[in-house]
DNA sequence: TTTGGAATTGCAACCGATTGCATAATATTT
DNA sequence: AAATATTATGCAATCGGTTGCAATTCCAAA
């Protein structure tokens, strides 16, 4: 199979007796260009099977029409949600993606960041790692006028624009909901504190706590990574607690469903024993039994809504150091998991 | 904050009294320039935080150094696995890849085939569409001799490299194991017969039944989507087949996992009364209860062998007209969802 | 027919890295 | 010291599309 040549804007020019320049205004329908020599150049260049090459074209532009995302894990049904909100709007407006993950490291996270540094893109978007500690891996693109939107796991103190959901509000909420339930001993088992995320819903978690009138100890505050073991070493954690939690608040799907498993294995009934609450609405909260009740996270909406101030900061149309923190809305879904309460 | 002007190989040059010719030699370890002169030049680079215009160098090699990657969806563990595998070769090999999805359908698939195209990659992996029924639109690649390995969801007619499993083997082994433990009346959930994958494991289905006395009936044999609610649907034509199924393979785990739950909801006993074997090994297999017998499915291993496999031939090590189909060993996880028999 | 202005098209200089070939500088051999 | 081999560097063209400005063509009004 020999390799065809590759057809440019100069064979469609000799063809038609025109310029390149010609050529190339007629291809991105510039309006000093005949509407008959249009015609005659894009039909020729269907033909031929001409393709533009977005390298002359972005090395002469210099802007490359690409936005990076940088999210921390390609597992989670969140994130994939998000993923697809933002391609929706990308797509949209014409932007291409680039998708990296950093698998919960810094290191990653940092070489994944200079990686779309030096691709050029013209935007990135990003969630946080588990582990990252300061947000210098970033400063190549604040140097250069490239906008970071940062959406999920964030630095507060960061200036510009941030997407959140409100996770003290729904760390509140899952653990008002628990006490409602009648639970007097509440756990909650999270990962690591550094984490605007984990740290927000803890602070709901003590704030529910408190203001009805039960008192908040770190002892019962679980903190560890959210695998496959840690889950089941927080569960033992659990058991081992004198007196035993009546009601856990999990901060993750995952982590809640091997903890309900881990629980029921040693003979503990769920939800009259302890009840729980997790966070996210993964599938896995529906296949869990009893089924989890949860904080539905709208990945989708999120990833929308982060693209789209991408979109319209980069366009001009606004201006990312302005707004400075978008809240979107989550809610409490109840399921079986915590209902020690009959309706 | 305003932009800085971006540093090329000129301003180095410029700086060190050199040739351009000789700064991009020094910035990649070309052997005949001094060692001294390569030191001077990398450490002003790094000092000046330069950073290479890959469009500039694509532009003039002609090659992009970038392998497209074509899934159909982002959703399953399956896939994520192979997607980690792929990445830790092409990384290493110094390539980068730019991942598509198509979400099932083939028009998507067309279109990020076209894209990858315009995107000029060296090479694509893919996997197909559910409801792709020809590749015409990977002619293009065709025509200008850019390989294309699939994996997974493959054309057998095809020409080429393909990865895959020997599905057939692996639905044989579900259902013989299923026969091992007693069941007599097996039926099969699977998906659009027209992928290779799913019309190998039936066929593998048909073979064990066959060779051990029991009959094949296309009454037996449920095909939807592998969605929720078709998974639903699906369970419900199993509790109306009469008499009732005694053992089930299901070519998913995800839709195994809701169909137990129908399932169980009705009253029937997994596995006493229905014995169930699914496919994949996703994460849910453990979570759901019963814990699932399923198919491993080595994901990253795919990615790796696919991803080696591509990156030789684009480095002219191998040639991919001339290996055809590489077989990946899977193999049978039984737990508790099979086992009728105490062991 | 002349002329002003709008409509089209072309010229040529970019954008920044790469590379075959020539040349210069240095080292080695005779 | 001359000749040859080795090592190091530079020249200049090239990749293909973009764009400010100049040039040409065309048409209608004067």
């Amino acid at each position: 199979m020999s390799r065809e040549k590759e057809i440019t804007i100069y064979d469609i020019a000799r063809e038609l007796d025109l310029s390149a320049a010609t050529v190339s205004r007629g291809l991105k329908d510039h309006p000093a260009i005949n509407k008959h020599t249009k015609k005659k150049i894009s039909d020729l260049a269907s033909k031929l099977g001409y393709r533009s090459n977005n390298f002359a074209s972005n090395l002469r532009k210099q802007r490359t029409n690409t936005i990076g995302v940088i999210v921390h894990e390609l597992h989670s049904q969140f994130i994939t949600s998000v993923l697809a909100g933002i391609e929706k709007i990308t797509a949209e407006a014409n932007y291409d993606i680039i998708i990296t993950h950093s698998s919960e490291t810094f290191t990653k996270e940092a070489a994944n960041t200079l990686n779309l540094f030096h691709k050029r893109v013209d935007g990135v978007i990003a969630s946080l790692a588990f582990d990252t500690e300061n947000l210098a891996h970033f400063e190549p693109f604040e140097r250069k006028g490239i906008p970071v939107i940062f959406f999920d796991r964030v630095f507060e103190e960061r200036e510009g624009t941030k997407v959140v959901i409100n996770n003290m509000k729904a760390g509140y909420d899952a653990t008002k909901h628990l006490i409602e339930q009648g639970c007097k001993r509440i756990a909650h088992i999270t990962a690591n504190l550094k984490r605007n995320v984990y740290a927000e819903r803890l602070k709901g978690y003590q704030l529910a706590l408190t203001e009805n009138g039960l008192k908040f100890s770190d002892k019962q505050v679980v903190v560890d990574d959210l695998s496959e073991e840690a889950s089941i070493r927080s569960a033992q954690k659990i058991m081992a607690m004198k007196p035993m939690p009546d009601g856990i608040f999990i901060t993750n799907d995952f982590c809640a469903a091997i903890c309900i498993q881990t629980l029921k294995e040693a003979g503990i009934r769920i939800p009259e024993d302890i009840a729980i609450v997790g966070f996210n609405n993964d599938v896995i909260s529906k296949i869990i039994e009893p089924k989890l009740t949860t904080i539905n996270y709208p990945g989708i909406e999120i990833g929308e809504i982060v693209a789209r101030n991408l979109i319209n900061h980069l366009q001009g149309n606004s201006n990312i150091k302005l707004t400075n923190t978008i809240i979107i809305k989550s809610e409490l879904i109840v399921r079986e998991s915590s209902l020690k309460k009959k309706k």
